[in-house]
RNA sequence: GGUGGGGUGGCCGAGUGGUGAGGCAGCGGCCUGCAAAGCCGUUAACGCGGGUUCGAUUCCCGUCCCCACCUCCA
């Protein structure tokens, strides 16, 4: 069987053949870094790591592209507002900052929420400002083949002009004359409102060195340009996969299939949309203030218990959040990964050959991650079974599937949080297995009430204990 | 107004024209001094109204509700 995903051009399943036989050549957009990750942020790049390591696992080649938007009308709100009178300084923004550090502050702490989720850095990872050259070739070809202008306002713009491309609404299958016009667009020297900035021109009042100097005057590029430029360049004219979220299907990346297809490119040859985080029900957003950080997320639960409740569901799906989503997801974690730690598993194959068929058919099918999971929990039980039944082979053969299958799902690849090394642990341990050599010695006297004392004392400082054959064990439990 | 996606058991969340995933939570049993962990069993769902069909949660029509996008957004 081959993989089939579901492409938003054709709003359908297909067979997904590459270009080229044995490698994937794929861009997914990053973020726009003038503030830090939210949830959705995470959610998508984890969703595309996913499918990365399946590629990966499956025997492809995957040359990734991620971009960074180190420019853009928000990121120079922020900057520019770090310097007014009535500053406030905040934990995100605490002091005076030029757009270029804000940008790269940003930029860092995604950096700092992809690896923490142990998400796969990009084979690239190019910023919009390091690929202003390629923007502007890109443009020209656009002005020359009659698809662009310079605004005729003398605002030093230059607009794709979407009357001349007949195709576009084609990814989102809109109609130009449907389209409910935006409330607040400012036509200025547009030749129709839904006519898009490739190039924005330098406005009095921000900074120079956000002004790159063009063939249309001094400026800086639109946002949907970049990702037109970027992929070009890194991927070629022509490449397979152009991911995202849900919310960028327009008008982000249908403008940019617009400015690509009318420069000529092929472009991608499927588009993935990622759904979005809600929590309860609703899209999470800072303006209605119903967040949920990465970092809050990280501080509640270990992080693969993170990157298993933002897999669990499937990518196309409304992942829903809401307090006590975090706890179920370590639950069904901690059952695998306590199989997984008594069934001794072989050192594993990295790829597809070492799970399940029925694991296989399910990533195979768009990513079904909901039932590749259920095959690793039936694999489980059936390797707990096989435990209690001292059948040790097909135990450790479980096990191994077991191992692999959370490894290609990136789970058992998120590095654990750092708890180990500090001199307080060994002070820890020392009192812990003095309480439990005391409990011991109580319940071999028969005295229970004792030993239950002992247990209670300790749970209640977070160190859960568990009486094994193999003597008694501990672990102190993070988290609520 | 346009476009796309939804409404599944207490919660999360797949899927299918006929024997109704999986997880979490709950209940009963085994195990345990009691627990924990594990195993076994078990409770429980397909928005509403029609239609097609031997049979629909799955297809069709209607209807209600929800979400996303059309403005910066993963």
């Amino acid at each position: 069987m081959t993989l089939r995903l579901y492409d938003t051009r054709t709003a359908q399943v297909r067979d997904f053949q590459p270009l080229e036989p044995g490698k994937v050549s794929l861009y997914y957009c990053g973020a726009t870094v003038q503030g830090n990750p939210h949830v959705g942020h995470v959610r998508s790049a984890v969703a595309f790591d996913i499918l990365i390591r399946w590629l990966e696992a499956s025997g492809y080649d995957v040359l990734s592209v991620r971009n960074v938007t180190d420019i853009d009308d928000k990121i120079l709100e922020k900057s520019s507002a770090s310097f007014a009178e009535d500053f406030q300084p905040s934990p995100d923004y605490p002091a005076q900052e030029p757009w270029f550090a804000l940008a790269y502050r940003f930029e860092q702490a995604f950096h700092q929420a992809y690896d923490a989720l142990g998400v796969l850095r990009p084979r690239y990872e190019p910023r919009a400002t390091g690929h202003i050259t390629e923007m502007h070739a890109l443009i020209q070809r656009l002005v020359d083949s009659g698809h662009a202008y310079p605004a005729t306002d003398g605002s030093g713009d230059v607009y794709f002009d979407v009357r001349s491309w007949a195709a576009y609404g084609e990814l989102t299958r809109q109609n130009l004359e449907q389209m409910q016009d935006a409330p607040d667009a400012d036509p200025r020297g547009k030749r129709d409102p839904r006519d898009f900035a490739l190039w924005k021109g330098h406005k009095s009042g921000e900074p120079e060195t956000a002004a790159w100097d063009s063939p249309w005057g001094p400026g800086r590029p639109g946002w949907h340009l970049e990702c037109s430029a970027m992929a070009t360049k890194y991927l070629g004219e022509d490449f397979d996969i152009h991911g995202g979220g849900l919310d960028l299907r327009f008008p982000h990346h249908e403008n940019e299939l617009a400015q690509s297809a009318a420069a000529g490119h092929g472009f991608a040859q499927f588009w993935l949309h990622n759904g979005m985080v809600t929590f309860e029900g609703e899209k999470m957003s800072k303006s209605l203030g119903n967040t949920i950080s990465p970092e809050e997320m990280l501080a509640e639960a270990r992080p693969k218990a993170v990157r298993y409740f933002l897999g669990q569901a499937h990518y196309r799906s409304q992942l829903v959040y809401k307090p006590g989503s975090l706890q179920e997801a370590e639950a069904a974690l901690e059952r695998i990964e306590q199989f997984i730690a008594r069934a001794h598993p072989d050192s594993t194959v990295d790829s597809r050959q070492g799970v399940p068929p029925a694991f296989q058919q399910a990533m195979d099918d768009d990513l079904n991650v909901p039932a590749a999971l259920a095959v690793l929990h039936e694999t489980v039980r059936a390797g707990n079974t096989a435990l209690d039944n001292e059948d040790d082979d097909a135990a450790q053969a479980l096990g191994s599937q077991a191992a692999e299958m959370l490894r290609i799902l990136g789970i058992s690849e998120v590095p654990e949080p750092q708890t180990a090394g500090g001199p307080g642990d060994a002070a820890l341990g020392q009192l812990v297995e003095k309480m439990l050599s005391s409990r011991a010695e109580a319940k071999a006297a028969k005295d229970f009430a004792r030993a239950d004392a002992i247990r209670d004392q300790l749970a209640s400082a977070g160190v859960h204990i568990e009486d094994t054959p193999q003597g008694t064990q501990w672990s102190v439990k993070s988290g609520g």
